[in-house]
DNA sequence: GGGACTTTATAAAGCCCCTTTCCTAACCCC
DNA sequence: GGGGTTAGGAAAGGGGCTTTATAAAGTCCC
């Protein structure tokens, strides 16, 4: 057989997640309202309310005033039903960040990775020593700890919990999850950035209940995520989202992927920092050794309409934009997403200027069908979706039958004559 | 509630096709191999295969021989069980073919248009004609023509039966399936070719059996289907596959979409042309009016190693490769298949080019998971593409309970106290 | 030629989903 | 406190798939 196997208990589970979604999206909230919101019947909704309720994830808080009848009962997140813990491994450091089931955070600890500092080893010693920590001020007990969701940069074996290759260390199968496990006791999950970012925006952010959604991520690195048909498209191996790569200008910026002109290169934070020296070399805008201060100075200069910081955004989203329309035109998706501090950072000036640039290139029809907006996020979207992965390994994990409280009364008949 | 509701129903549908792709694919086969091919249970597959010789889709054709043991019963598709006819609506001629339910080609027809002749009563007088020319060619029955599957260029909305935009026509919105069942009878389906050379390639050709699958088209016109997660990906206004107008080029040639640099004006048939004559402006190859007879003079100048049409059909493999690259990185699909007429004439040289050219440009990963091929479909994977709709919609129309042919034979047994 | 063994195909039963229907519970208002 | 109204749960029903049992149809061998 071809691709997966797909079964009835996959509806379940899908169905789980989208009650639990929209729990958490609308906190106190009534059967009635989950069942019009995902269009299952009552009893549907009932009944996975129930496993919920059984599983402490959510907890019943009254009831709904009432203008004759019964009233709702309502049921919101149990936030201190459980912690969830999402590690974002990034080049130069670890951030790990604890939450509650409503998906607030509660703790966070960072930890700086000196340059040399590129052994699987000491990456693990600072997620470990950064986990801990997140646990210890966070106060929760370990066993409420339902999972660690681990992000690491580059080409991840999920299933096996290996990072296949990790570009800015050069890792190649490095079994981190085994590593992990020696210092860290909760269930671990890995995957990589992007994957996180688009499974975050599925969850809480602009795909949730939306059609097919493309994630783009802004950061040091560029790339998409990719949500279709109510799920993360991974590709055969795993691999998909890899955009950043992708040729937008032939013959142009050499990548260190070893081809010429990747979107990367253009509309990364080094990119754009390349293109604002080119422009102005002596600009004060200009921090050389620091991304997140020259991208900081760029969204201020842009809005006390500074022409060099101006130019520098309008010249970036125009490069965006030009990838992004492809996407639109290949992929005809309901949303667009902007993510990753460098959307964060420069914010609005630089989605006007994309939905612009994107409306003259894209065509008609999927132009008409595609939102372009920022990720309505406030947090590092790269924890939230490794918390995330870890609260859908929680979730579907669940396969125990209700225990079916038959106390042995002679179940099985035994042969009469 | 955001994406289209999944149910119990939509698995017996894809397990219903499954069943009988496979048994196209493999024609005199056992209910055994079927289950072990498609990894679903005897039970399952005897009342799928049921199902189909209810419906005089397959028929049972004798027995295997046997070392011992029952033997096992064969069924093969009943190709005069019905016939599905599969229409080709291109700019320039109109091509309509007759299958058995074996998809054998029974009968053709060809209606070429003048250039003038741009109205849909027109295009549906050429339609109407030739599907008529078909049926009476094969000398098929009405009642045994199972449906027709209709390709129109451009943005299509299947639901309605509307081409919402050909571009080569500026048609909008014109409702073709209305205008076409006023002349004929069968059941109409409609789509656009992009994803009718997709369609065949899952039930018939390369992606048959395999993950995710990008479709590219190569033709007058350029783009992609895109066969994610065991089917077509639609997108979220039926849109999704216009590849060809990626750019490729910054700044490049304008194409008639209003753009520069679209993949389309590199790899499409004028563009190669183009490119041609820009190279050798007195070549013999060039057929100035003529798109096939140039296409095809180019692949006999390769095999006679013209040094022209050897350097013209390279470079546009790699203008090709770049796009492909980025379609293999963005998507990680396990099949890249070539498809269209542009395609087939140029054959293994274009192959060959591309495989090597994708290779510098993609990254290891995603390349490493990506077969690239020609498309193993002998005939116009456009008709076949259309007439796999029309049986889709034959199998998906089965709702009917199948009515539990229960002679009054007392078969339940009394209850014997 | 008839048992013994083997293999296939169908029937029955069980489990998992989801939905519809019915009924009781809970609340308002008069 | 009763009538009207709404919520929520239990039961029944329908569709799907699988496992297990049984019937059917062969081969092989004595």
């Amino acid at each position: 057989m071809s691709s997966v196997k797909r079964t009835s208990r996959d509806i379940r589970t899908a169905n789980r997640y989208e009650v639990l979604r929209q729990i958490i999206a609308e906190s106190p909230t009534s059967r009635q309202e989950l069942a019009a919101a995902t269009g299952l019947s009552l009893a549907t909704v009932a009944t996975l309310v129930g496993e919920l309720l059984d599983l402490r994830l959510i907890t019943e808080v009254g009831f709904e005033d009432s203008a004759g009848g019964r009233p709702r009962g309502l049921v919101a997140v149990n936030t201190s039903g459980g912690a969830l813990i999402g590690v974002d491994i990034a080049e130069t450091y670890v951030r790990v960040e604890l939450f509650d089931l409503a998906l607030n955070v509660l703790a966070r600890a960072d930890e700086d990775m000196r340059p040399g500092e590129s052994r699987p080893e000491q990456v693990v010693g600072h997620v470990a020593a950064a986990v801990g920590s997140v646990v210890t001020q966070a106060g929760v007990e370990g066993a409420r700890v339902l999972g660690v969701g681990v992000s690491v940069p580059g080409q991840v074996d999920r299933e096996g919990g290996v990072s296949e290759y990790a570009p800015n260390w050069d890792w190649h199968d490095v079994p981190l999850l085994d590593l992990l496990a020696e210092h860290i006791a909760y269930p671990l999950y890995l995957d990589n950035p992007l994957r996180a970012c688009a499974v975050a925006e599925l969850w809480f952010g602009a795909a949730r209940g939306r059609g097919d959604t493309v994630v783009v991520n802004l950061g040091t690195g560029v790339g998409a995520g990719l949500v279709l048909g109510g799920g993360l498209h991974r590709g055969v191996s795993n691999s998909a989202g890899e955009w950043g790569h992708t040729t937008l200008v032939l013959d142009g910026r050499l990548c260190h992927c070893g081809n010429h002109g990747c979107v990367e290169t253009y509309v990364g934070a080094p990119g754009i920092m390349l293109h604002l020296r080119e422009l102005s070399p002596q600009s004060t805008l200009l921090h050389p050794e620091d991304q997140t201060a020259t991208i900081d100075a760029l969204a201020r200069g842009v809005a006390d309409r500074d022409p060099v910081a101006v130019k520098v955004v309008r010249d970036t989203a125009r490069y965006l934009a030009a990838g992004i329309a492809d996407l639109v035109n290949l992929l005809n998706p309901e949303v667009v997403v902007l993510s990753s501090w460098v959307a964060a950072t420069l914010g609005e000036p630089l989605l006007t200027e994309v939905r612009e640039a994107v409306a003259r290139h894209a065509l008609r029809r999927p132009l008409a069908a595609a939102e372009i907006v920022l990720s309505p996020i406030p947090t590092d979207p790269v924890c939230l979706g490794a918390a995330t992965f870890a609260l859908e390994g929680a979730l579907s994990s669940i396969s125990q039958r209700p225990a079916k409280r038959t106390a042995p009364t002679r179940s099985r008949t035994a042969p009469l004559s």
